[in-house]
DNA sequence: ATCCAGACCT
DNA sequence: AGGTCTGGAT
């Protein structure tokens, strides 16, 4: 960690910059009222300040104060939020409501761990409310915030969940206690016009003086990104057999691993030649191929799974092995 | 099409 | 740490 006074030097030349850029007269900003704060930060939520604003606007005409949107119906919430997307937010927003007029007394609740309680708000969210609305120290690590740190600072850790820890300490120290309002809106501000994900305007930048990577000519390896994550392919033919009757076999996958527990079809890896010796040997049924599906694939964190179904017919006399079930009482581990 | 990133949630 | 939703870049 670098000496507390880099970043005293920091938050000095960020508290001390007048934006000189266009386009930031927000209708939020400066606004030191919780719940339009909080309207506003939760819009902005991987959403663009020029594509929130109208929603905004209308959002605050409909429903002006807690008390308004905590009487209003969910699909009055969702009406005014279509478009927007991540409808989630707006369910959230409904759900939050109630939850200040259940245990606020409709009162926005004015201390971090409360707002954080708050569905929808994590850190970064509950940071801004308490420093745009309260005036509170409370750092915030939004988009805009990590890329202006992981600069100035060249935060390069080859893990994001290292690199994120890093960088909330950074943030932490960073942000000053006196003027913490104006502070996070500068930051804010710096990362949307200024210190922008591509061709940053750095001849301009306040802190440019301090700024590693500026100093080191490395602004596009900042911030660095995330390690790719090398997903293997694993090719698999799940059998889609069918009795005499039309009936469909599906088993119970093992306990533990992927779709553990759930039901499925029957899974096979080997070459499509062998299958009827496999299907015999694990099921003792004798089957013929009525055809192979279109492959498909699947994608997981780790790996691509292949899919190529297999369509079988299962020969009349051993479907007495079938058991039947109500398909509505068996968990299927995916569309089909 | 595919990858990637950014927020919160479990 | 991984899942989910989604827009934007390639």
């Amino acid at each position: 960690m670098k000496p507390s006074e880099f970043f005293d030097d920091f938050s000095q030349l960020l508290l001390k910059w007048r934006n000189p850029l266009p386009g930031r007269d927000l209708p939020w900003a400066f606004e030191p009222n919780p719940y339009k704060v909080w309207i506003s930060e939760i819009m902005l939520q991987q959403t663009q300040a020029t594509t929130v604003i109208p929603y905004y606007l209308s959002f605050i005409e409909k429903f002006p104060d807690i008390t308004s949107l905590t009487e209003a119906s969910i699909d009055e919430v969702l009406n005014l939020w279509t478009g927007l997307g991540y409808y989630s937010r707006a369910r959230n927003l409904h759900r939050a409501a109630q939850q200040i007029a259940d245990q606020h007394n409709g009162q926005f609740p004015t201390n971090f761990e409360e707002i954080l309680a708050l569905p929808g708000v994590g850190l970064s969210t509950a940071g801004a409310i308490c420093a745009l609305a309260f005036g509170h120290k409370a750092p915030i690590l939004d988009g805009n915030a990590k890329r202006v740190y992981a600069r100035s600072f060249c935060v390069d850790d080859e893990k994001d969940s290292q690199r994120t820890r890093r960088l909330w300490k950074i943030a932490d120290a960073c942000t000053p206690a006196e003027d913490c309002q104006k502070y996070t809106q500068n930051i804010m501000d710096l990362g949307a016009t200024v210190c922008t994900p591509r061709n940053p305007k750095c001849e301009v930048c306040p802190v440019g003086s301090l700024c590693c990577a500026k100093s080191t000519n490395l602004i596009e390896k900042f911030p660095a990104r995330k390690q790719r994550v090398i997903r293997k392919t694993k090719a698999v033919t799940l059998v889609v057999a069918l009795d005499q009757c039309n009936r469909l076999l599906l088993e119970r996958r093992p306990p533990a691993g992927i779709w553990g527990g759930l039901w499925s079809f029957p899974e096979y890896s080997d070459h499509i030649d062998n299958v009827q010796k496999w299907f015999w040997q694990n099921y003792t049924m004798k089957i013929s191929i009525i055809q192979t599906w279109d492959p498909f694939h699947h994608d997981f964190t780790h790996f691509r799974l292949n899919i190529t179904p297999l369509l079988v017919q299962i020969a009349d006399s051993e479907s007495h092995r079938f058991l039947e079930v109500d398909i509505d009482l068996v968990s299927l581990d995916k569309p089909l």
